[in-house]
DNA sequence: GTCTATAAAGCGATAGAC
DNA sequence: GTCTATCGCTTTATAGAC
């Protein structure tokens, strides 16, 4: 039975792209009570922590997603070639071909961090795990991979970083085709742009 | 003559520690009052325009830095190769191995992008084309050069967010060890970890 | 479950004495 | 040039009516 009214779960996203736009500082309660529509009784009813308890939510709900479509696919699946050209993909769509930034990054680099310091560490390393797992089916020694995921998470948030301060999504656009290309080399021989 | 009262110029790095530590926002009058032993009025005398000033003589200083340090010796030094390397290491040094976040990466992730749009591009856009002038002189072409500069620069922006989000500087070390690695490369027909 | 009113604290900025 | 006192405003958070 659908509910007509906004749940918890409706107003994440929201949230989301709010501390997006703002930051943590700068998503104020009266900015937030302003675009879901709720009071502010209402946001403390389902956020008893207040603005912290949103963030952590949030956080929650992203690494929810990635662990969903990105994490788990390129941990498991069968084809470990495909899944990363998959899910470099949907990274690609998720962060809107370079116009939306990374909450985690944001926050990462914000004093905000110190707030969320084990899940915004846990997201990379779980991100970085599963690309190294994916890599290492793919032939790559377990040094090599970890090393090489850690190379491509750095050139996609590096992207959005530049894509962001220059105004210019292709920067981004061009950091994942850059990562396409070096991941699709299949072999553990192959020369690679990188050193021990 | 020396002045043994603090001078404009004086308080900038403290500014700017202050800004990395805590965000635009985060970095309170009172907080910046505490921290450079100077009163409020003090302060407004130094900075008429409030904590908007200070923050972008801030980011006139980190331009003025990398201007001299980075960006010039990458333009006009006779020696490309060379100048590619020591600009790398004066990088390394300059964020502190990875344990200090790039303040203009922060800025325009956060927010306070919309107060200084102008000072952010420009300080990417300089890097880059200083970096993809250096290169040209090595050979490679033009547009090659350019995408080059880009991936390095994001590399480095990547490794720092990496470094500060997972806790471990030495992210943003194989970073800008990959870089060097992939700037050895003298000619244009070396193979390239990038697509057009 | 949602609202308004309000509390308590902190903010950036200013005024004016010295 | 530096200080303290204070203004006006916004913030997060709470209380209590409905």
């Amino acid at each position: 039975m659908a509910r007509l009214v906004a749940e918890r779960a409706d107003i994440l996203p929201i949230l989301a792209e709010l501390f997006r736009e703002h930051g943590y500082e700068g998503a104020s309660l009266s900015l937030i009570s302003e675009r879901t529509g709720l009071g502010k009784g209402s946001l403390y009813h389902f956020f008893p922590g207040g603005k912290e308890e949103m963030a952590a939510a949030v956080l929650e709900e992203i690494d929810g997603w990635f662990e969903r479509r990105i994490f788990a696919p390129l941990r498991n699946s069968t084809d470990a070639a495909q899944s990363i050209a998959e899910t470099l993909d949907a990274v690609e769509v998720y962060f809107a071909q370079g116009r939306r930034i990374c909450l985690v990054s944001a926050f990462a680099l914000d004093h905000t961090r110190d707030r969320f310091t084990a899940a915004i560490r846990d997201y990379f390393i779980a991100w970085r795990d599963a690309l190294a797992a994916a890599l290492q089916r793919l032939g790559h020694a377990p040094a090599i991979s970890t090393d090489l995921a850690e190379d491509v998470l750095g050139a996609i948030q590096g992207g959005l970083v530049l894509a962001r301060a220059i105004g210019d999504p292709s920067a981004f656009q061009r950091a994942v085709a850059r990562s396409k290309y070096l991941l699709a080399m299949p072999g553990p021989s192959e020369p690679r742009c990188t050193v021990e």
